[in-house]
RNA sequence: CGGGGCGUAGCGCAGCUUGGUAGCGCGCCUGCUUUGGGAGCAGGAUGUCGUAGGUUCAAAUCCUAUCGCCCCGACCA
């Protein structure tokens, strides 16, 4: 456990306010955490857990957070938004007008007042704002405008885990635009796209801006902001030629024309107890590329047959858009087998003996003697065609990209895929809010105008733990400059023993301070080696060592964080070098 | 929600199979020594063994229930 001095110090005054700060290290690794994240934050003392997905903010990890929250602050103000402030607690009426008191589910925590009315914690403020923007704006005059708040958010998580990364209870800046029409709202969109760049390029990240599927709520564009990261739970997609970026519910890749193959013999070949993809190739003798498997599903209400080649992966976002319904999931054993009167495994497009819809992925109709289900136990066809073994269906965009595959964009590139985590996303809603909570306005020749909509999140507690996951070594976290709790961590070493170290210390200490900087001064009576693994632990960007040794030759010890050497420099070179910026930023 | 695992001192863990009244390391407190990469010696404090029942002369240990936590899965026919 540490106490480490924080000094602030005024100018000429006798007065100096010295207070402590409560930087409890760990220096064992608490079993519960995975993620380095986690495990780094809660060993650094930034955070302590309360309950499963609920977290404490520790002295240090609040002046991170605050950090954070004051570049969103700025970015957004700069943008043109207005910040408001709206409730955590929310009626239900409101949840109920939007559908979404049903729509949600038990991710919605729901709890009654002592009058027994209905209210929910706030995963979101859409309805909220929804609420206010029909009470207030009324004219065409008031629009466009952006409202966006900092506010904790509670979302009841199956399985909260990885620390802040993902909590129940987290803080979000939102933000939430109006709009007389869509030519605006791109405008608006335009703007927060870019001040999310410059947000994210502020807070030091590496990150990746792709286009994102909008899911059943529609509207025409999305884009996520990504920070790249090994441990993120998102694939993104990205082209190694131009900069094409996207999810993986959202990549597409054109499906190369493949030369037909001389057509062979069709023939039912037995195939006993196949059950995978895999199975059939093996006992075959043929590539899984070779396969068109077939794939049962419910769209809505109905079943539908999805064609694939072997070896690609059914994407269930693209299938919902190419059926237009919400959502599209698997069939049961059961569903496929009544919806087909084939056994499951055993299922093929050729010879339905039932009236289904089919749809096919283009690249299933680019294979030529291929293998597919013969819609009789333990039966499979080999070498059919298209067109002289069965008539080609409806074809549609359903299949997961591959790292390799040709980029959309651009003839020169292919498809690379990283891992991501989801920082920030921007929305554009449209009227499906302002239709079901009726916000209108008058319009310039005086009639009712529906409005139109944009939101815009950017995960503020999710960045603190993101940063650490991109920016860490074996000794601890190496915050970037613009997010680290302090600019300059001070270690006096043997100061009890030297006062002449503890009064230097102090007054470089103050010194700094007055140039601007936000400084740790570790005067506890501890071991250099102590000393030195806290500050590297908790990862302040530069440290200054104050020694009787170093003092002797009238010379400041400097070592970044990142760096393996130290560097003896008067208080001039010190200053520039403390000035120069990160040196997390150097490659 | 399904599967697996774990709850013993602030943290990390052993003890449980084969019941006999709780231990190790780190941390914490005191003293001395030490002082450039998580010190050494000596002394000390801290547990209703997650909770509630049950079995037994006796339960951390066996049984039942319950609560909490962690991991995996929840799309490939």
């Amino acid at each position: 456990m540490a106490f480490l001095t924080l000094c602030a110090t005024f100018s000429f005054e006798i007065f100096m306010r010295a207070s402590q700060i409560f930087i409890p290290t760990l220096k064992e690794t608490p079993a519960e955490a995975e993620l380095v994240s986690h495990q780094l934050l809660l060993r650094g003392g930034f955070i302590r857990r309360l309950a499963s997905g609920l977290y404490t903010w520790m002295p240090l990890g609040l002046r991170v957070l605050r950090k954070v929250e004051r570049i969103v602050r700025e970015e957004m103000d700069r943008s043109g938004a207005q910040e408001v402030l709206m409730p955590v607690v929310q009626p239900a009426e409101l949840w109920q007008e939007s559908g979404r008191w049903e729509k949600y589910g038990p991710e919605l925590l729901r709890l009654k007042d002592r009058h027994q009315r209905d209210f929910c914690l706030g995963p979101t403020h859409e309805e909220v704002i929804s609420d206010l923007a029909r009470r207030e704006i009324h004219s065409y005059k008031q629009l466009p405008v952006n409202f966006y708040q900092i506010q904790t958010k509670f979302r009841d998580e199956i399985r909260p885990r990885f620390g802040l990364m993902r909590g129940r209870e987290f803080i979000m800046k939102d933000a939430y635009s109006f709009h007389m029409d869509h030519a605006s709202l791109e405008i608006t969109y335009q703007t927060m796209y870019d001040a999310y760049q410059r947000t994210f390029t502020r807070l030091g990240l590496d990150f990746r801006a792709v286009e994102a599927d909008n899911g059943a709520i529609g509207g025409k564009r999305s884009h996520e902001f990504h920070v790249l990261a090994d441990s993120g739970e998102d694939a993104i997609v990205s082209c190694d030629h131009c900069d094409y970026a996207a999810n993986m519910e959202k990549a597409s890749s054109p499906a190369k024309v493949a030369p037909v193959e001389a057509p062979l013999e069709a023939a039912r070949v037995q195939t006993p107890g196949i059950r995978t993809v895999a199975e059939q190739a093996a006992m075959l003798g043929i590539s899984s590329s070779q396969i068109v498997k077939t794939v049962l599903v419910v769209a809505g209400e109905q079943p539908v047959m999805l064609l694939l080649r072997g070896d690609d992966e059914l994407n269930l976002i693209k299938a919902a858009h190419a059926l237009e319904v919400d959502e599209v999931r698997m069939a049961t054993p059961e569903e496929a087998e009544s919806a087909t009167g084939a056994p499951l495994g055993f299922i093929g497009p050729k010879d339905l003996s039932t009236a289904i819809r089919v749809l096919a992925d283009h690249r299933a109709l680019n294979v030529s003697n291929f293998s597919t289900g013969a819609n009789e136990m333990d039966t499979h066809w080999v070498n059919l065609n298209w067109d002289r073994d069965l008539s080609r269906p409806d074809s549609a965009d359903l299949r997961n990209v591959r790292a390799g595959d040709p980029c959309p964009h651009c003839s020169a590139g292919t498809l690379g895929i990283r891992r991501g985590i989801e920082v920030g996303h921007v929305f554009q809603l449209g009227q499906v809010y302002s239709e079901r909570m009726k916000i209108t306005v008058l319009d310039e020749s005086g009639r009712d105008a529906t409005v139109t909509m944009g939101c815009y999140g950017i995960g503020v507690s999710r960045v603190v733990a993101a940063a650490v996951e991109q920016h860490f070594d074996e000794r601890g976290i190496i915050w970037p400059a613009s997010l680290s709790p302090f600019d300059v961590g001070i270690v006096a070493i043997n100061a009890r023993k030297f006062p002449e170290v503890a009064a230097a210390a102090q007054a470089l200490h103050d010194r700094l301070e007055q140039a601007g900087f936000s400084v740790l001064l570790d005067d506890r009576d501890e071991r250099p080696g102590v000393q030195f693994a806290t500050m590297d632990l908790i990862g302040l960007p530069h440290r200054v060592v104050v020694s009787d040794k170093v003092l002797a030759q009238n010379v400041w010890e400097y070592r970044a964080r990142r760096a393996s050497e130290n560097t003896l420099v008067n208080e001039a070179e010190l200053m520039d070098l403390l000035n120069a910026g990160s040196p997390v930023h150097q490659p």
